[in-house]
DNA sequence: GCAAATTTTAAATACTATTTACTATTTTAA
DNA sequence: TTAAAATAGTAAATAGTATTTAAAATTTGC
């Protein structure tokens, strides 16, 4: 998955970006309002972390134009200084999916994005069963029956992006801009999407027959569940 | 569906091109001015995308001369500057269909071409239903019942440009224009319409009657519906 | 700083779609 | 009724895309 934190205070940014680098994010940053809205206009987040006080402008103008867009289902989680109620109930009036005052902690951060997923995705849990085949989104884990499968870090990442869109196509484009980030720095001539795929192919295969998980040719992949 | 780009900054040309070949269009592409009215009046579009500011004149002039011509149905939409409001109010005055602010997301542009295919044929989804099977167009998907029907990005189309336009006939020189692209370049003693067409009929088949896919003797094909 | 694990590149192979070329069948109209 | 024209069907050649493999480059963990 990846995010967008649109904070100033670089330190923080950071901290936060580290921190999620090691959960198996991708991040991107933008310190400005200016720039912030480029990225949002040119590639799509799974979440967007928006610090209110920008040096250019206000991040409601961000969420605003966000909003205007087609399609997009980017999570936007505000974040706010404490005690900040008026701008929380704007945040949320505007379309911000949750909030977090200022300071807060990292895992309480991640516990919000997890919960968020579980909203989005109308699950009940953290856990995800496709076809047999149980993914816990929030150890990182997958498994069939007793089996543990290990997944490396990009393998994950694509099962899980697959999964959490099940029975949609997604382009090669779009898995690359989800998993590997923001598209343009991207060499889009090499197969190194192909090569993840097949390898964590190889590995679900070992437990059950995966026909579920199909190539839609020129396009890219989907699983059916 | 063939699409038009009229664009002389060919870095985003190419791009736009390269997205939507993969996703089934057809693309011309335009640099100048002239060009793109040469290609007008031969060719017909389903989508034309207008950046307005050209080396040799203004987009402005192009949608003008689109708009004179008779028994057309291309559908435009114009590329203008992110804030540039005048232009794209003119723009709509002047009857295009929809406008996108420059840098936009393949995404994004996708899903315009899609919300005007809805408006243009008053669909009410993206799901058309023809005597039981169901067409997903923005999944590409084909359906009997439960029945995924595998198409190629051909068979789909052809299907795809024959069910918006059900209860017309449509001339094998039109659809070859639609699924195939500038007719100049086309080998038109060639039956690749027809082995297609051959093929698409016999997946069809498979799971239904389907004596509403008509051949219109010397002419081409209607879809009755 | 080294060894192991992971990611990326690159090239070969396998597979699927598209087009061509040809034959068989159907339709039309003299 | 029959010959010409149009369409339907088949199979092989070509083009395009996906899969697989292996090795090089990079990152990670000790």
């Amino acid at each position: 998955m990846n995010l967008l934190i649109i904070e100033d205070e670089i330190d923080l940014a950071l901290e936060i970006g580290e921190f999620l680098t090691k959960q198996g994010f991708i991040i991107d940053h933008a310190r400005k309002r200016v720039t912030a809205e480029e990225k949002i206009f040119v590639n799509e987040y799974d979440f967007i972390l928006l610090d209110l006080g920008l040096p250019d402008g206000d991040g409601f103008q961000v969420l605003k134009k966000l909003k205007q867009l087609n399609n997009r289902e980017d999570a936007v989680i505000i974040l706010t200084a404490r005690g900040d109620v008026d701008d929380r109930i704007k945040g949320l009036e505007e379309g911000a999916d949750d909030y977090l005052a200022k300071p807060f902690s990292l895992n309480e951060l991640l516990a919000r994005i997890h919960a968020i997923t579980r909203r989005k995705h109308k699950l009940e849990t953290n856990d995800i069963d496709v076809n047999g085949f149980k993914l816990d989104i929030k150890n990182r884990m997958v498994s069939y029956g007793e089996n543990r499968i290990n997944l490396t870090k990009k393998e994950f990442e694509i099962l899980n992006y697959l999964v959490l869109n099940k029975n949609r196509v997604i382009s090669r484009v779009s898995l690359t801009e989800h998993v590997w980030g923001d598209i343009l720095e991207i060499n889009s001539d090499s197969n190194f999407v192909d090569v993840h795929v097949k390898n964590l192919r190889k590995k679900l295969a070992t437990h059950a027959e995966i026909s579920w998980f199909e190539t839609v040719r020129s396009i890219g992949f989907r699983i059916n569940a």
